[in-house]
RNA sequence: GCCCCGGUAGCUCAGCUGGAUAGAGCAGCGGACUUCUAAUCCGCAGGUCGCAGGUUCGAGUCCUGCCCGGGGCGCCA
C-alpha cells in the first residue's frame, strides 16, 4: 500500500486527524482557556458503562494552576466544549473527583464510520519516516528451529508488519551464525553420525543430525570445513521452509562468515580511528566501559583469534553502512547480558544508542505433565516449530505466541495446547470476520451502503463504532511500545463488539440495512487488518 | 554477590506509562438453536493485584526494602 507516490518525510498530521483526534483537540483547547495542565489530559473510553462515551481528567490536572475545585473547572470545561462541539455533544456529566464524561451524538457516530472506512485507516501514523532493519530469529544453523524461535519469529514478523503499516521502510533480516566453533562441533557430529560412531562430547545429539548427514553424499569422508558448510546449508534450507510455512519471509539472510576477515578488520579499524581500542595482556580490547558497560571487552584474544564480539562489531558496522536509520535486534532472554556491551560498542562506533534497540524475548518453557522440561538443541530435547505448526496450525500457533507480552515467559504444554487449540480465541476473531462475509453474501453484491441514516443508534452500534475509532491509537501504541500483543487483545475486543452488534441488530432486511452494512464493512476491514498485522489469516467462511 | 524479566480469578494472561466499582479467554455451574454462521449468545460464581513501607486528591501502575520463579554475569559462540 506504500507503493507509488512519494510522501513527505515529516507528517503534517492531517492524515491522522479523525473524530477522536478532533475531540481531543477540542478538550485541549478548552483546557488551555482555563489554565496550565500538569500533563496532557486523557481522553479515554471509560470501562464503566454510564460514564459516558468518552471521559477526560482535564479538570483535575488544571485544578492546581487554576486554583479552583476540579468539579467547578469541569463545569467550565463542559460549557466551553458545548460551544465548540455544538450538536455533536449530546450531553455531559461531571462525576467523581472531577471527571468530565461526554456523550456524543448519533450524528457524530455516523460520520465517524466514513473515517473508519477510509483506505489505510489506522496506518501511516509514523511521525518520521525511517529505514528500519529488524533482525530476528537468527538461530544457529546447527539444528531445527524450536518453539522459542517460533516465538521470536512471530514477534519479529508482527513487529515488522506493524512498522510497515505505520509507514516505515522495513527490512527483515536473519543473521546466520555460520562461523566459529559451533559449526566445527556440528561438523564433527555429522561425521560421527555418517560413520556410525558416537557423537563426541559437547556435540549435537538430536536425531536430525543423522538425517542431515544422510543428505550429504560422502559425509563420512569430507573435510570438516566442507562438511560444516554443507551441513549448515542443509539446515538453513530447512529453516527457510519452516519459517515460510509459518508466514515469516526474510528479506536478507546475512552470513556471519562473510564478515571474516575483511569486515572484522574494517570494524576494528573504525574503533581504532575513534580511539576506542587498546592492547593489554596480549589481547585487543574495546573501551565499552566508557559507554555504560561493566567492563571493557576483548575482541582479539591473546592467541590472535577473534572473539564472537568481533563479529558483532563487524555486523553492526555493516548494518550502519547499509544506511538504516534504526536497528532493532530481537534476542532471546539468554542474551540480555549482552545488551549493555553491544549498546556501548555501538556508541563507541559513533552510533546513537537510541537508534539501536535490543529487544529481549522471554523464553518458551516446555511443560510436560506439569513438569518443566529444558529445551536444548544439543541434547535434542525440544518441540520444533514444525511440530507446533503440525499440531495446532499456523494461525493458532501465531496467536498463542503473539497474544502475550514479549517479556512474559510462556509455558507451553503441547498436550494442553493441542487440546485447547479448538478454543483458541483466534477462531473467535476469524469467525467474526467470516460471519460478516456471510452477512454481505446474504445482502447480495448490489446492496447499498450509507453512513447516513435516521433514528436512534442502538447502544451496540455506538459501542462498535467507538471500538473501531480506537484502532489508530492502538496501532500507534502497539508500534511505539513494540508490543504486537496489544493488537491481539484489540482484535478480540473488536470481534466481541461486532458480535454484540450482530446479536442486537438485524442487518439484512432491516430498515437500517444500508447503514448497518457500511458499519459491518468497516468492522470487517479493521478485523482483517488486525489479523494481518499478526500474520493470521482472515477467512471468508469457516 | 550484581544485572534483566516475571509474580493480578482454579489455569493462561491483559491492564491504554497515576484515574472512577481491577478485566478477558479457558475451566466450573445454570440457561438459549423454526433466526444474517451455535467455532455463537445470556446469566452465575470466582481477587489480601507476592509481602511491607513510602510518594498524593487518587497506586495493580511510581520509589525503597524483602520473598518466590525464570534467565544472565568468559580472552565460549
Amino acid at each position: 500500500m506504500h507503493d507509488g507516490a512519494p510522501r513527505d518525510p515529516v507528517r503534517s498530521g492531517t492524515l491522522m486527524t479523525g473524530p477522536i483526534e478532533d475531540l481531543r483537540a477540542a478538550v485541549a483547547a478548552a483546557a488551555s482557556e482555563i489554565g496550565e495542565a500538569s500533563s496532557a489530559p486523557t481522553l479515554e473510553r471509560p470501562r464503566q458503562a454510564g460514564h459516558g462515551d468518552f471521559s477526560t481528567n482535564a479538570a483535575m490536572l488544571l485544578a492546581k494552576s487554576a486554583g479552583a475545585p476540579p468539579r467547578d473547572i469541569a463545569e467550565r470545561l463542559a460549557a466551553s466544549l458545548d460551544v465548540r462541539l455544538g450538536d455533536d455533544l449530546a450531553s455531559y456529566e461531571v462525576a467523581g473527583p472531577g471527571f468530565l464524561n461526554l456523550v456524543l451524538s448519533d450524528g457524530w457516530h455516523r460520520r465517524a464510520i466514513a473515517h473508519a472506512l477510509a483506505p489505510g485507516f489506522g496506518g501511516d501514523g509514523a511521525q518520521q519516516l525511517e529505514k528500519v532493519n529488524v533482525e530476528f530469529v537468527s538461530a544457529n544453523p546447527t539444528g531445527p528451529l524450536h518453539v522459542g524461535h517460533a516465538r521470536n519469529g512471530a514477534y519479529g514478523d508482527a513487529l515488522a508488519r506493524l512498522l510497515e503499516f505505520h509507514g516505515q521502510d522495513v527490512t527483515r533480516e536473519f543473521y546466520v551464525n555460520d562461523y566459529g566453533s559451533q559449526v566445527v562441533r556440528f561438523a564433527e557430529s555429522l561425521r560421527a553420525r555418517a560413520r556410525g560412531e558416537a557423537v563426541p562430547e559437547g556435540g549435537y545429539k538430536g536425531d536430525y543430525v543423522a538425517e542431515v548427514a544422510e543428505q550429504i553424499p560422502g559425509a563420512a569422508e569430507l573435510e570438516l570445513d566442507e562438511l560444516g558448510r554443507r551441513g549448515v546449508a542443509v539446515m538453513l534450507e530447512r529453516s527457510k521452509e519452516s519459517l515460510l510455512a509459518f508466514g515469516v519471509d526474510f528479506d536478507i539472510w546475512f552470513s556471519e562468515a562473510t564478515l571474516h576477515p575483511d569486515g572484522v578488520a574494517h570494524g576494528f579499524d573504525r574503533l581504532g580511528e575513534m580511539g576506542e581500542t587498546y592492547r593489554a595482556e596480549g589481547a585487543l580490547w574495546v573501551k565499552t566501559s566508557e559507554h555504560g558497560d561493566d567492563k571493557d571487552r576483548v575482541i582479539e584474544r591473546s592467541n590472535g583469534e577473534h572473539t564472537y564480539f568481533a563479529s558483532d562489531i563487524a555486523y553492526h558496522v555493516n548494518k550502519r553502512e547499509r544506511g538504516f536509520d534504526r536497528l532493532i535486534d530481537v534476542w532471546g532472554a539468554d542474551h540480555h547480558g549482552y545488551v549493555q556491551r553491544v549498546k556501548a560498542m555501538f556508541e563507541a562506533l559513533g552510533g546513537d544508542r537510541d537508534k539501536l534497540e535490543l529487544i529481549i524475548m522471554q523464553f518458551v518453557h516446555l511443560v510436560e505433565r506439569g513438569e518443566r522440561a529444558q529445551m536444548s538443541k544439543r541434547s535434542g530435547e525440544f518441540v520444533s516449530l514444525d511440530e507446533l505448526v503440525a499440531e495446532i496450525g499456523v494461525d493458532a500457533a501465531r496467536w498463542f505466541l503473539l497474544a502475550r507480552s514479549h517479556d512474559t515467559t510462556i509455558d507451553l504444554d503441547l498436550d494442553l495446547a493441542r487440546e485447547q487449540s479448538a478454543e483458541n480465541p483466534v477462531y473467535y476473531v476469524q469467525y467474526a470476520h467470516a460471519r460478516i462475509e456471510s452477512v454481505k453474501r446474504k445482502a447480495g453484491p448490489d446492496a447499498n451502503r450509507t453512513t447516513d441514516g435516521a433514528g436512534d443508534l442502538h447502544p451496540s452500534e455506538r459501542a462498535l463504532i467507538q471500538k473501531l475509532l480506537t484502532f489508530p491509537a492502538e496501532v500507534q501504541e502497539a508500534t511505539d511500545r513494540r508490543a504486537p500483543h496489544r493488537i491481539a487483545a484489540y482484535a478480540l475486543e473488536l470481534a466481541q463488539s461486532f458480535t454484540a452488534f450482530y446479536r442486537d441488530c438485524q442487518i439484512v432486511g432491516s430498515d437500517q440495512q444500508a447503514f448497518r452494512l457500511a458499519l459491518s464493512d468497516a468492522a470487517q476491514a479493521v478485523l482483517a487488518r488486525a489479523l494481518d498485522l499478526l500474520g493470521v489469516s482472515a477467512p471468508q467462511e469457516m
